[in-house]
DNA sequence: TGAAATGTTGGGGCG
DNA sequence: ACGCCCCAACATTTC
């Protein structure tokens, strides 16, 4: 039987674009007014940490019961989308496959082979921008070469239009697909996951388009206008905490903002150094685009023959925040357990992983990788090799992060440390920050062995300091 | 989107 | 009143 070409079927795939709002590939696919099959593939090879496969279920979840009210059903499939899409569209006869672009190498890859599909199949393959406000190769500096520091990134990427967000109405209904088509079950979905790994996180998060745009708007009421104090105190809400909300596509940059520059639109000095934190999003994705081989590789060469220690013991301590240095602890105690960590302490304990045990950026990227609710391999990749020292517009070798000065300053009343290495709660604030400084007296008053307790410092800082200083000094380049 | 070392200045104590 | 020293406080340089 010939199959009409009006009714054939559009694939809309799902990706890192988790919403129905300002979702290009949907709008399309709902304009051209064919039947629409919603599809989500759990990539079997993809990397995924532990914290990211529990967001994504229940993301879907969510996803799913948004598609239902305008009246979808999301297809769930497991499997190499190559093989997946192709069954598809030869089960449904799909006229169209529409997605919007995800920028890891591994995803640009396999779009290229998905794309030849079209020379084998007459179907309408297109992939749309729904993820960045500027894609990576638009933005080139007067060489002609992608930029490798950000002010000069940032001055052309303000420049650039941002395009409307285009939604559809609340009431619409898609034209769904009248075949029953093969789905994995929500629950056999949530047993490959294994979101049991990370359960702890539905105490700290609620994954999903909806909230994303609370906590958007929330963030507006208020902490936007102190953004640029606020944000470097890791005690408050000074920040959005949109970025796995952000990573997974379950609000857009876009809409991020239009929404931002609708309510101020005289934007002040705290609103565009938010907006500076979105063009650093992008700048991650453009060097990612540009310099794939990062993921693993530092971007500067010299650091390739760097002497790292790698001690298995210490990495240990690092990432079960054990280190004896409380600032650093405590923010680890708080990745592990909820899945994020403020952004200024990460720098600190990235600084202390690298720099104080002399231990490879690329461990501790694959460790947050697996721990963070916003897991991203562009804003990971990026953050670690800045802070390394190797890799774009880095803090150069020299910058390494006191931990007691950190926490003098940013945490300055140890609410902070209170509340996330707890065992330290009864000391003075005046000891808090070293607790390894403290008089007996101190410790015993606060009920605090050290050594039992909590852990004496795995390194001395000043001494750490200067062994990272002389090994960092020989790397080739800087003499 | 550091921190430490070194340099400079100026006030106060003191002979 | 003056010079000298000490040392905060701040500025500059260095890693």
């Amino acid at each position: 039987m010939v199959i009409n070409e009006e009714l054939k079927p559009a694939i809309v795939w799902f990706r890192q674009d988790l919403r129905l709002e300002d979702n290009e590939a949907l709008n399309v696919a709902s304009k051209e007014g064919r039947a629409i099959i919603p599809l989500y593939i759990i990539q079997d090879h993809l990397k995924l940490g532990t914290s990211s496969r529990w967001w994504i279920y229940h993301s879907i979840c969510e996803l799913n019961e948004e598609l239902k009210k305008s009246g979808l059903s999301l297809i769930i499939r497991i499997g190499n989308p190559l093989d997946v899409l192709k069954e598809i569209i030869k089960e449904t006869l799909a006229g169209s496959l529409f997605w919007n672009r995800c920028y890891e190498p591994e995803n640009l890859k396999l779009d290229a082979d998905i794309r030849k599909l079209s020379h084998f199949q007459d179907i309408n393959i297109q992939s749309f921008n729904a993820n960045l406000i500027v894609e990576p190769w638009e933005i080139l500096n007067k060489q002609q070469k992608p930029f490798k520091v950000f002010t000069p990134f940032w001055k052309t990427w303000e420049k650039f239009d941002v395009k409307k967000p285009e939604s559809l109405t609340k009431s619409f209904k898609f034209k769904s697909y009248f075949k029953n088509i093969h789905s994995e079950s929500l629950m056999s979905l949530k047993l490959i996951l294994k979101t049991e790994d990370a359960s702890q996180l539905k105490n700290y998060w609620k994954p999903g388009a909806s909230e994303a745009k609370q906590m958007l708007n929330r963030f507006l009421e208020e902490p936007i206008l102190h953004y640029d104090q606020a944000r470097d105190i890791p005690d408050l809400f000074g920040t959005s905490r949109l970025s796995p909300y952000l990573h997974f596509g379950e609000i857009s940059p876009r809409m991020i903002w239009h929404t931002i520059m609708t309510k101020y639109r005289n934007s002040n000095a705290s609103v565009e150094c938010y907006l500076r934190q979105l063009a650093w999003r992008e700048f991650a994705h453009h060097l990612l685009y540009h310099f794939p081989e990062t993921v693993n590789v530092p971007l500067r060469k010299e650091f390739l023959d760097f002497p790292w220690k790698n001690d298995k013991v210490q990495l240990k301590a690092w990432q079960d925040g054990m280190t004896g240095y409380p600032l650093v602890d405590a923010g680890m105690r708080e990745l592990k357990a909820t899945g994020w960590m403020h952004n200024r302490v990460r720098m600190l304990v990235g600084s202390f992983l690298v720099k104080d045990l002399l231990i490879a950026w690329q461990y501790g990227a694959d460790f947050f990788f697996d721990k963070l609710v916003d897991a991203d391999l562009a804003n990971n990749t990026l953050g670690w090799q800045w802070v390394s020292g190797c890799g774009a517009d880095a803090a150069p070798y020299f910058r390494i992060f006191n931990p007691t000065t950190q926490a003098e300053k940013f945490d300055p009343d140890g609410n902070y440390i209170k509340k996330w290495v707890p065992e330290l709660a009864k000391l003075p604030a005046k000891w808090i920050y070293e607790p390894f400084s403290a008089p007996e007296m101190i410790l015993k008053i606060a009920d605090l062995e050290l050594g039992l307790d909590y852990p004496k410092p795995i390194v001395d800082h000043a001494k750490a300091r200067l062994l990272a200083l002389d090994a960092l000094k020989q790397t080739k380049g800087y003499d």
